[in-house]
DNA sequence: CGCATTATTGATCGTCTTCAAGAGTCGTGG
DNA sequence: CCACGACTCTTGAAGACGATCAATAATGCG
């Protein structure tokens, strides 16, 4: 017997999640495979783009992981939210778009073209709810930063980082790869990378969290402070 | 002779706002003008919108202040940022919109319905300006509760209040409306009242802010850590 | 005027930072 | 294959910033 093959033998997380996001027709799907051909790369800690640039294009995540930052006068640094596959970049209605912050990758990143939405109600659905989603995020982080522990910073936000990257079907059984360092955690969650590392040792001896050789993996259970309803869900109808 | 007159006798700062953002012709504006007679009122303490409803109509803020807030399952609250004087509510590109907050009036909100956008190119431009805006100010709200201390945290959420006050005209030389309880500052900043209470007596002792009975100023001087260049510069080319 | 809310003050405690040093890991080149 | 250097992770000790608890003073509203 000849079993129901995916649209593609190699699936493409990217596509995973904007069809999960807009139910995309097979035209949409086309058109970003098209545009797969013409893919860029971007090399570790390069920028993928600079606060104050021009956005000339809108791209379309593949593979890897990058971090919107902003870096204080004192050299400080925050990460403002992580850019992972399948992540639209450049999103806004502005005639002239202007970056309001800097894109950094974090190891090897590759982008391609996110085709044009116009004319297409799939894409255009899916971008809209890549964009609430993405504001969805933003709000959590300031709830993150603003009311949680650091326990709860840190697991809340490893459990953030799960579920986007489930959407996109990044998630296997023994977990997800998870590429950073204690030190950009720490800028993830306002904390000192001294301060993750207990943390971290502790949640791993709750038995909370698995995370070593960059691949994790985080046990169902749901912290004291945010119920961490699927993000999905609050921003759609139903 | 007979001095040039502003358009209206009453200066309407949401009226003043979006035309400072999009360049609105005489058509929009009276657009807007049209809508105000149509203003409603939403009494204090009052949900504006609550997380998960639909959101049928796109308004515009005339007056009062607004939060939007999460409250987390401890029953602490985080305020997310604040909705002024010519803000939009509701802005997104989905079909069904669903709100991702609770937006609650402090003291009396009017609001109106915002003018539909389509086919008016300076409606358009204000609207994407302010969603820019926004956006890059929640950013700023992350990277303030990340990566401040205490002081720092209240004097630059202040100076960025005041320039958004300003943008909708409503900064005077003695200053500016702010009718925040301590408590709420402490909510935005991820504080407890108690040590926004000193840190505020602090600030005044440093004679940076000025602040009783609901009115406010703050002297210009930059903050340590952020440059707090404009928004409006920092979102758009020039 | 009376009550509820808000602001203020003091004392103590805990979380997280800071500083500093050492161990582990990884990639690179000899 | 091993040695080296650069990160990254880990650990300890001390200190600071902000939280917590509790009580009192002001405000403001009805």
């Amino acid at each position: 017997m000849i079993q129901p093959q995916p649209h593609r033998s190699v699936v493409e997380p990217a596509i995973t999640r904007l069809v999960a996001l807009g139910d995309l027709d097979a035209s949409e799907i086309a058109l970003i495979e098209a545009n797969l051909r013409v893919a860029r790369t971007v090399r570790p800690h390069n920028d993928i783009l600079r606060e104050g640039d021009a956005i000339p294009t809108r791209w379309l995540m593949l593979s890897g992981w990058a971090a919107r930052t902003r870096v204080l006068e004192d050299g400080s640094r925050q990460i403002l939210n992580f850019t992972l596959p399948g992540d639209l970049i450049g999103l806004c209605d502005q005639e002239h778009p202007v970056a309001a912050s800097t894109i950094i990758a974090i190891g090897k990143v590759t982008l391609c073209p996110a085709p044009d939405a116009r004319e297409r109600p799939g894409l255009k659905r899916a971008y809209a709810m890549s964009r609430a989603i993405e504001e969805a995020h933003l709000f959590d982080q300031i709830a993150r930063l603003g009311r949680m522990s650091a326990e709860e910073r840190i697991e809340d936000l490893l459990r953030e980082i799960c579920e986007r990257l489930d959407l996109a079907g990044l998630v296997a059984q023994d977990g997800f790869d998870l590429p950073l360092t204690q030190e950009m955690l720490a800028d993830a969650t306002g904390l000192t990378p001294v301060h993750v590392n207990r943390t971290v040792q502790h949640l791993r001896k709750l038995g909370v969290l698995q995370w070593s050789h960059g691949r994790a993996s985080i046990v169902a259970r749901r912290s004291r402070r945010s119920e961490r309803r699927l993000t999905l869900a609050r921003v759609s109808q139903r």
